[in-house]
DNA sequence: CGTACGCTTGAACTACTTCAACGTCAGTGG
DNA sequence: CCACTGACGTTGAAGTAGTTCAAGCGTACG
């Protein structure tokens, strides 16, 4: 547990309330715990080890993943600024994480959080409502390992317009790995998917790792 | 909403507790709510309808299930006597729910859940726990989706297995189509796989929703 | 500069789908 | 009571989307 974590350990201070600190738990996470530097493919913790603690990407990207018996891997999702993860059900991790980039991770003991949730009923729907909106997550990823890859590659593509910038221009973190194991592909086929969207003039990769989406209305159709 | 629901309205009586009461809301909700009768195929809510209410199936099955625009369907959940479902985040319901057998069913207002959990940390855990619970629930759904057709097969059944009885005999309450939508697979896949099980003596089908598991060893090595 | 890694592209293969026919069982009505 | 009907399930044959294997390319980094 956090035994990879390098470097030094800097106290957190209070910083300007985050945007949306009435809906998750951005707000009442600020006063808490510490931040943690992660370099890149870092593991955060491990499956099956001791669910401690909770936390909260401050810079940077995390995915979680586990592997199955035969090698192949699964990541069950991708965290950016300001998402919360390691919250779960039992005392053991599901699930592992690992940074996909540099990052600096916020750090709080989930049994503080939790006796605080007991007093503070505010708090307590604070980690539900956390809680619940994972779970749509989960369930839209679920919903799209139904899809073909077209689809698969396109929903992925929106998501990450969506949540890391408003603009047209995606910037992905990950690597063609990362995605075929989210999307449940083979790097091949994202590969030749995402060369196909381009010669479709739906998308314009400028770098394996920047994309353009030119015609969202289009991407937005193969959502299903 | 419960537009469908057919026939008479019993008031709930308090009843013996359940076994696992302590860690989920079977034993809070007993007190609660009210209880109808569902018959096969009868929609409980639809996708989109406003999340007014929280369910419990008492007896019977309930599956909650997702239109795509092309017409697929897909399959969230399966439901069971003593499972809780249609706590969600948002005013509306992101899937639809319908009774697979004639059922009855516990319904529970969610304002009602929720004001209650404000001045019962216990209860406002139990709440917690249980949308977690299902968040892994979930999760291991889209782990299934990654599969082939014979893993995500053998993990059904165990799945069944495990929640329906202890015994090795499972007698499956849905239908082909409902298990194919479930696993992503078509029914005639689901069908030549469980015909593949029954070759190498995996399983036996005694009618087609009679199935018994003769090597869950076997089956669970499936389970990558 | 060269080695390594991530990414792309091609060609052959395979698991699953699709389409189609047939079998089975339960309910209905003659 | 048996024949008809329709929903559900199985089975076969052909088609296809995605995988697998293999080679080549570009960029980053020691």
């Amino acid at each position: 547990m956090l035994s990879q974590a390098p470097v030094h350990v800097s106290e957190t201070r209070p910083r300007a309330s985050l945007a949306c600190a009435r809906h998750d738990l951005s707000g009442s996470l600020e006063l808490m715990g510490l931040t943690l530097p992660f370099s890149r493919n870092c593991e955060i913790y491990g499956e099956g080890e001791p669910a401690e603690y909770v936390y909260q990407v401050i810079t940077g990207a995390v995915r979680t993943s586990k592997i199955l018996t035969d090698g192949r891997r699964q990541i069950g999702a991708f965290y950016l600024p300001n998402d919360v993860f390691g919250l779960e059900l039992g005392a053991e991790h599901d699930f592992s994480a690992e940074a996909i980039s540099n990052a600096t991770i916020r750090v709080v003991k989930q049994s503080t959080l939790h006796a605080l949730a007991a007093e503070d009923a505010d708090l307590g729907h604070q980690l539900w409502e956390l809680t619940a909106r994972e779970l749509k997550r989960s369930q839209e990823h679920s919903l799209l390992l139904i899809k073909n890859a077209q689809e698969r590659v396109a929903c992925f593509l929106l998501e990450m317009a969506r949540r890391l910038a408003p603009a047209d221009v995606v910037q992905l973190p990950m690597s063609r790995h990362d995605i075929a194991d989210y999307l449940g592909l083979t790097i091949e086929t994202v590969s030749r998917t995402l060369a196909h969207l381009e010669t479709t003039s739906l998308i314009v990769l400028c770098g394996s790792r920047r994309i353009q989406l030119c015609n969202r209305t289009a991407l937005d159709r193969l959502n299903a």
